[in-house]
DNA sequence: AGCGCCTTGACGGGC
DNA sequence: TCAAGGCGCT
């Protein structure tokens, strides 16, 4: 294995094979190379075989990208090679075992449409109002006590005192239950589930301990608790853990990710064995200067710096709009004079924004001007109506308990059985302790039931049982061509001569062609894998090798890399987004401030930012303030293309500052090397704080914003009244706070 | 069952 | 602003 063309930090990320390693890998910093080598590397020069190899990513996307490289460099397949995310993998596992703790092996996927639908029905058995218990703040809370590993009497138990907590820790618990009945598992049951099952049989942990002898996790500042814990059994014995992560690129907190976990890994696992790689290969000095001095401005952080062997490169321009009609018109405007210019092509452009709504006037601007553009996110293929129809189908055919995807297709296409008789279905189902479908089996012995619905029910029950026939004998895609037959649902859809129902019945024939290619690309071929293959794959087809503008939020383009990037709507209340700004939490704000450095980072050569002074968001117009994070760019950074000073009011407000220490060292240092300071001496005082000392009245002092008083805690969030810089509220899991 | 009016609320989004 | 979901009427 020649390792001669990596630099000295990556080779070293490379050799140290054993033990636990921490590779900080900084944007653009040749990360998946590494890894790709390190893989390479193992097997090649250190005898290891394939399948003592796992490595763990967060998407699809970059394990299949991860083992096309790795096959490319080793020159063999790597079939043996568990390079999966985190979702497969545990899929994989739980197939084999689940039923060890209590669970039905041919589970099936809840995605969160079905989610919805379980959490209503739970909420309606337990008599509470989906008003006052919003089904979307009940999923998102015990997501997070799921990614947080609690249990249901746990999570009960820790709200004991808490009304409304306890209530939806009821909810929590049926609908855990409900899952159960229903042979289901939603997200975060596939890790929580796999963490449940290896804590409780000896034998399976074996099992993967002694196959799993070098560990890799790409992405680690995205990992939860639960999936910490996950690779925290299968490494702890043998130490051989890699984990690659940038905590300046942390940007899903609320989605679980749990920052700590990539910062405190020194303190997990015995000598841990560090390496930076801060030499980028992206971008331009310019772009990295100002990268690295935003997210300076984050006191919580691991420190590192990017540099570059690249020249200078073009200063960051800077354009003030009137509103975002013209601020989307300079966008155009500037994509077509620098494509024709410098011979550019319309691949090497991204616009990239915060939210998805301000994707609106750009789109109107780019076809006015008539260039080609992508749009990345929106409603996915397996979202559409008619495939989530044909997929319940499928759910039911392959597992009949799954009571969600049941009721959703029993009355799809219309065949009589209405709500009153599902209703009567549920009820003797709930009454029994089991599913519905067993009901509908016999529901010749049901007397509540008209005869007339009884025979409808019958039928369908027949068709079901027809397809479970079908299923055992023929392909997926045979099967759905059957399943689209007989139950009338593309004859329905045939009817309807609307332009909508025609682009229904196309999205059903390319499902089966999806369904084709499954059967001859997979080993296994039977419907449960394709199912599970489905429910894990997000399936973003778009033509990637087109030439066209790319249009995503600043989250989609984590990872991505563009000659030229406009990031535009550089505005308080936008970005930073108001939730954080009003939350006036400063570890949303730093979050806010991760994503604006993976935005900046993103550009190679040339970037633009552009903000309005007035903006229609929502319908509602308001004068503009700039992102605090214009101000945080260095002055010699960039290039002000109109008066944007003088048009400009910079939020005066609160924010940004490092006041104390400002004061202190500003006459000799600048804003990063404060930033640095600070940074330091946190890490001095860190161990000697003790978080159970913080308690309400307490007098503290933060690291930016001084001494104040502790006038209220809720969970981790504490809310302190600062001497000078007013009432703020503070993660206290994530900022160190002295007790004074 | 289906249509249309009205309210609501809207960040980010992979598996 | 606008799209989706809820609700009431036919």
């Amino acid at each position: 294995m020649n390792l001669d063309t990596l630099n000295p930090a990556q080779r070293e990320a490379v050799e140290k094979t054993e033990g636990p390693v921490l590779i900080l890998a900084g944007a653009g910093s040749g990360k998946t190379r590494v890894l790709t080598t390190r893989i390479a590397h193992l097997i090649e020069d250190k005898g290891v075989q394939a399948p003592n190899i796992l490595a763990i990513t967060f998407t699809n996307k970059a394990a299949n990208e991860m083992r096309e490289r790795v096959e490319e460099t080793l020159g063999t397949d790597t079939k043996e090679m568990w390079i999966s995310t985190f979702h497969s993998c545990c899929v994989r596992i739980l197939r084999k075992d689940i039923n060890r703790i209590g669970y039905n092996r041919s589970f099936v996927i809840y995605d969160s449409a079905d989610q919805v639908t379980l959490v209503k029905d739970c909420l309606k058995e337990l008599n509470l109002s989906d008003k006052v218990f919003e089904p979307k703040v009940i999923i998102s809370t015990i997501s997070g006590a799921k990614d947080k590993l609690y249990s249901p009497s746990q999570f009960k138990d820790m709200h004991r005192h808490d009304n409304r907590m306890s209530k939806i820790a009821d909810v929590y618990a049926l609908y855990q239950d409900r899952l159960k009945r229903n042979s289901a598992l939603d997200f975060d049951d596939l890790i929580y589930k796999t963490v449940e099952l290896l804590k409780s049989e000896e034998e399976v942990l074996e099992f993967y301990r002694s196959r799993f002898k070098y560990i890799m996790v790409d992405e680690y500042q995205d990992t939860s608790k639960a999936q910490y814990e996950l690779i925290k059994l299968l490494a702890k014995e043998h130490q051989n853990i890699c984990v690659v992560g940038d905590d300046d690129q942390s940007i899903y907190g609320w989605r679980g990710a749990d920052i700590r976990n990539i910062l405190e890994f020194e303190r997990d696992y015995d000598d841990v064995h560090v390496v930076k790689l801060e030499q980028n290969y992206r971008s331009t000095q310019v772009i990295l200067d100002a990268a690295n001095t935003v997210i300076s401005n984050n006191i919580e952080r691991k420190r590192k710096k990017l540099w570059s062997e690249k020249k200078e490169g073009e200063l960051i321009k800077i354009q003030l709009s009137e509103n975002e009609i013209n601020e989307s018109d300079f966008v155009a405007d500037m994509i077509a004079k620098i494509a024709r210019e410098q011979g550019r092509t319309y691949k090497d452009f991204a616009v990239l924004y915060r939210a998805n709504a301000q994707a609106r006037p750009v789109e109107d601007a780019l076809n006015r001007s008539q260039i080609p553009y992508n749009i990345y996110g929106g409603t996915k293929f397996y979202e559409r109506k008619e495939i989530k129809d044909l997929l319940a189908y499928l759910r039911v055919i392959q597992n009949p308990q799954d009571d969600i995807s049941l009721k959703r297709i029993i009355n799809v296409p219309r065949r009589g059985i209405g709500l009153r008789t599902i209703e009567k279905i549920e009820d003797r189902a709930s009454l029994k302790q089991e599913s519905m479908y067993s009901v509908l089996i016999d529901i010749d012995t049901n007397s509540d039931i008209s005869t007339k619905a009884k025979n409808s029910i019958n039928g369908f029950v027949d068709t079901v049982g027809t397809l479970r026939t079908i299923k055992e004998v023929y392909p997926v895609s045979k099967l759905i061509e059957k399943v689209l037959e007989t139950t009338g649902y593309i004859d329905e859809l045939s009817k309807d001569k609307s332009e909508e129902a025609q682009d229904r019945i196309d999205n059903l024939k390319e499902f089966i062609s999806i369904a084709l290619e499954f059967e001859q690309s997979s080993e296994e071929k039977d419907l449960q894998t394709f199912l599970t293959g489905v429910a894990l794959s997000s399936e973003s087809s778009e033509d990637e090798e087109i030439e066209k503008v790319s249009l995503m939020t600043i989250h989609t383009s984590k990872g991505l890399e563009f000659p030229v990037v406009f990031l535009i709507g550089m505005e308080e209340g936008l970005f930073p987004i108001s939730r954080a700004v009003r939350s006036m939490s400063e570890s949303d704000i730093e979050e806010e401030r991760r994503l604006c450095y993976v935005g900046i980072t993103r550009a190679k050569e040339v970037l633009y930012m552009t903000l309005t002074q007035r903006r229609t968001l929502y319908g509602k117009t308001n004068p503009s303030i700039a992102s605090r994070f214009m101000e945080e760019l260095p002055e010699q950074c960039i290039e002000k293309l109109n008066k944007v000073e003088k048009e400009l009011t910079y939020s005066k407000a609160n924010y940004n500052v490092l006041d104390k220490y400002k004061q202190k060292y500003m006459n000799t240092m600048n804003k990063s090397t404060v930033a640095k300071k600070v940074n330091a001496t946190i890490k001095d005082t860190k161990k000697e704080t003790d978080i159970d000392d913080i308690k309400l009245g307490a007098k503290v002092h933060h690291p930016k914003f001084g001494e104040g008083t502790v006038v209220g805690m809720m969970g981790s969030d504490v809310t302190i009244a600062f001497k000078e810089q007013g009432i703020k509220k503070i993660n206290k899991e994530y900022t160190t706070l002295d007790v004074l």
